[in-house]
DNA sequence: TAGTTATTGCATTGACCGGTGTAGACACTA
DNA sequence: TAGTGTCTACACCGGTCAATGCAATAACTA
């Protein structure tokens, strides 16, 4: 479905979509001007309409291409700590701080894009924003759920829902806007801020 | 600290505010037009200017007062159904019902007005944001945080980190952006979404 | 090397927006 | 009734922005 449009060169390109990634990300969409996103990308203002037909059509494949990155992350991290089990509520701790750990990594961006996507939500095309998340967070909830479904079925968790449920985790897992995100910055918090989502969660859904 | 200055009539200013709550909820700061937000107020695109010195300061002032009027109601659900408890589970469940009631009333442009906050973190003064976080979903979840601790001494939680599992619940319980939110129509969903956010917390602070 | 294509700088267009000035209409009060 | 302050309509300014046109240059390819 992607119009991968063979014009331009590949490195201008991915230039151009890295330098928007982090201005849409900061600024939001109406801020972020066309003439910001060439100069971060180091690139002319007319370069951009060489590989894109306007700034709608950049914010999609720029939400569409870090939101698929960033799943793949993601997914890999679940298969890493969640492929063999020795103890489950250790592994979902580290998992856990794997996770914080994207959070501040050089994907950082991402998050704040994904709050831009959150707020600009009435003024994105439906079927491109219902693509950014299948690819994106819909996928790797599925993914995760996938494995609490197997874990139920090894008889480690008592799960309804899996998909309701690895939601769940997901939410206390992660950093949230209800907790100052100063927090992540100091190694034992974020310990105690894991380790009690986990429990929270372990002990609402271990058999 | 909020400067009520007596200029104008307060019912033009209660339109005015009231209009940009819509616009900028739905828009977002910068492409609500402040045209447009007289038109939706019914009111002079000079007027504006006649009780607030800017833009940004009748978007300060609507996220203050929109964040206060939802806090009032928030703490209002809390205090009803945390007051006296009968059944903890049965109560956290309307508690839950009910929260999740508010998402979907009146004051439901509030909740799309939080996105945008979050959204535009980096262009607004610390000190505003500050003071909208205090009085707004601070003050819910320290409401919130002082019923839990109340149960936990009376041996109904255990609770280690009281505005931690203050925010869990409210995680839990909260119609998410992991999920659909076409959820929110259902009502059978709702309850089901509800109750197993209230197992999954109460199950991993019970006793 | 010759030819094709991408890139660049610059100028320009048309639209929108925040904010101000002004003068008259309107409402309230003493 | 006279006076004070608010509201309204309208025009205006300076600035920004998305998008396009164009001609010159650079990079790639056969």
């Amino acid at each position: 479905m992607v119009d991968k449009r063979s014009t331009g060169q590949p490195d201008k390109r991915r230039a151009i979509v890295n330098g928007a990634l982090l201005l849409f990300a900061r600024d939001g969409y109406m801020r972020a001007s066309l003439d910001a996103i060439a100069a971060e990308a180091g690139v002319s203002n007319r370069t951009i309409y060489n590989h894109f037909a306007d700034k709608a059509e950049l914010f999609q494949t720029v939400i569409q291409e870090s939101s698929q990155r960033v799943a793949d992350t993601m997914v890999d991290i679940i298969d890493r700590h969640l492929g063999k089990i020795v103890d489950l509520e250790q592994d979902l701790i580290e998992l856990g701080l794997a996770w914080l750990g994207v959070l501040t990594s050089d994907l950082a961006p991402h998050f704040a894009l994904v709050r831009q996507v959150n707020a600009e939500t009435e003024h994105i095309p439906p079927a491109a924003k219902e693509a950014w998340w299948e690819m994106g967070p819909g996928r790797v909830r599925r993914e995760l759920a996938d494995r609490l479904h197997q874990l139920a079925d090894r008889g480690l968790l008592t799960i309804d829902d899996p998909a309701r449920a690895a939601g769940h985790l997901m939410l206390l897992i992660s950093a949230d806007n209800l907790t100052e995100n100063s927090a992540l910055d100091d190694k034992t918090e974020r310990v105690a801020m894991v380790s009690a989502g986990v429990r929270a969660f372990l002990y609402g859904y271990k058999r």
